[in-house]
DNA sequence: ATGTCAATAAATATCGATTTTTTATCTGGA
DNA sequence: TCCAGATAAAAAATCGATATTTATTGACAT
């Protein structure tokens, strides 16, 4: 097949991995739902395999579950799991960031004040949750533990699933965060473990009270 | 296609999973190799598909990378990624055993003993080693933290290939390895998570040096 | 009403062939 | 000799069709 209007970049499995997980993590396709292949080829407008094949690969990044013989479903949500996470992501992020500090150097710190610029400086809401969560990673990006680096971007985003599904009644809460994020940063370049580590914490801790409180029930 | 001979249980894709891990576990495809679909199918007897599904399901337990429009490799080993492994794998551990010890009852209490006793009883190596798996994840299995259990049962995995790779070397080490398992199973009854915890990662951490020093180069 | 069993429908899993992409090989010119 | 570009071989990705399995429905006996 020639297509010549538009210069395909990547695998259409590839295609199929990033639109499904879009589509998990901002509630499109909800938690708990069946995945069914043919429903999915239409509506990503390509074949079974790689339909399949995104979904096998998701399986990684805990948003899709696979039971043999009966197919793929979209992970469930919880409170548990809500707050499973949120302790897990606390205990790892610490761990992370607490090595980064360990092995500070001048490069580690340039990447920080040029992520935090980025991130303060994103123009809309899409760009700015990308750099966020770049700003995010690039705290614990010293640690170098990539294992560990892996378990802290997944757990990121199983967190942000949590957010869109608390978005759906959200009203406003009063909190400085780029306050929070200045914190952290100085904390970080500050080289103060402690200080810089308790600063994250709080950071995450206080979105988590704010969104188990939106979430109500589940 | 009827198969009146052998009842077969799973699916080819299950199935060539086990096999594709099991291979990558014991370094009968070695670290860092590429996987051809092709070579692989006809090893299994199989189709591609199915080969192809179960490479993308053994990304999530992180021996299989995958590179886009490359195919797939068994995941490469290094000093480095053992001793990250080591580590991470000590800090989950204690924190999963720590939380297990202190919401313990006596229906872990009683899994324990079992799952302890079913080690030692062990009639050859195999069952051992299923058993020994089996004992450690039972320590582990009472904090109630199902993903913090799925990053234990992974890392075990991922450590017990470098256990193959250093066997080629292996003399044999002078260590009471039964005591020690007595010791933690002991200190879990007695609900001491600090006697607990530190029986349990001088456990990994004496395999850890003694693996270090076979492993030589690498 | 209720539960079982067969028949049907739906969905998953798998195969075999084709297309696309990558990798290896060859050739001619600087 | 060595590098660029073309060509051939190999491998990965994808498709479309088929086989297998699971889920659903409805009739029938309890």
């Amino acid at each position: 097949m020639i297509d010549s209007t538009s210069g395909k970049e990547t695998s259409a499995t590839h295609a199929a991995y990033l639109s499904l997980r879009e589509m998990i993590l901002t509630g499109v396709l909800p938690a708990g739902e069946k995945l069914k292949i043919e429903q999915l080829r239409k509506l990503l407008e390509t074949g079974a395999s790689p339909v399949r094949e995104a979904l096998s690969l998701l399986t990684s990044d805990m948003l899709v579950e696979r039971i043999d013989q009966r197919g793929f479903r979209a992970a469930p949500a919880s409170r548990a799991n809500f707050e499973e996470i949120l302790n897990l992501r606390c205990a790892l992020e610490d761990m992370a960031f607490r090595q980064s500090i360990a092995q500070a150097d001048s490069d580690w710190e340039e990447r920080l004040v040029l992520s935090h610029h980025r991130m303060i400086r994103a123009a809309n809401k899409p760009n700015f949750e990308i750099a966020h969560k770049v700003f995010h990673m690039t705290l614990l990006s010293n640690a170098a533990s990539p294992m560990l680096e892996r378990y802290c971007s997944q757990l990121y985003d199983l967190n942000i699933r949590y957010r869109y599904l608390a978005a759906a009644a959200a009203n406003y809460q009063r909190r400085d965060i780029s306050a929070e994020h200045i914190d952290i940063l100085n904390a970080a370049i500050g080289r103060n473990a402690d200080v810089a580590s308790k600063a994250l914490l709080t950071h995450y801790r206080l979105t988590g009270a704010y969104l188990s409180k939106q979430l109500g029930d589940l």
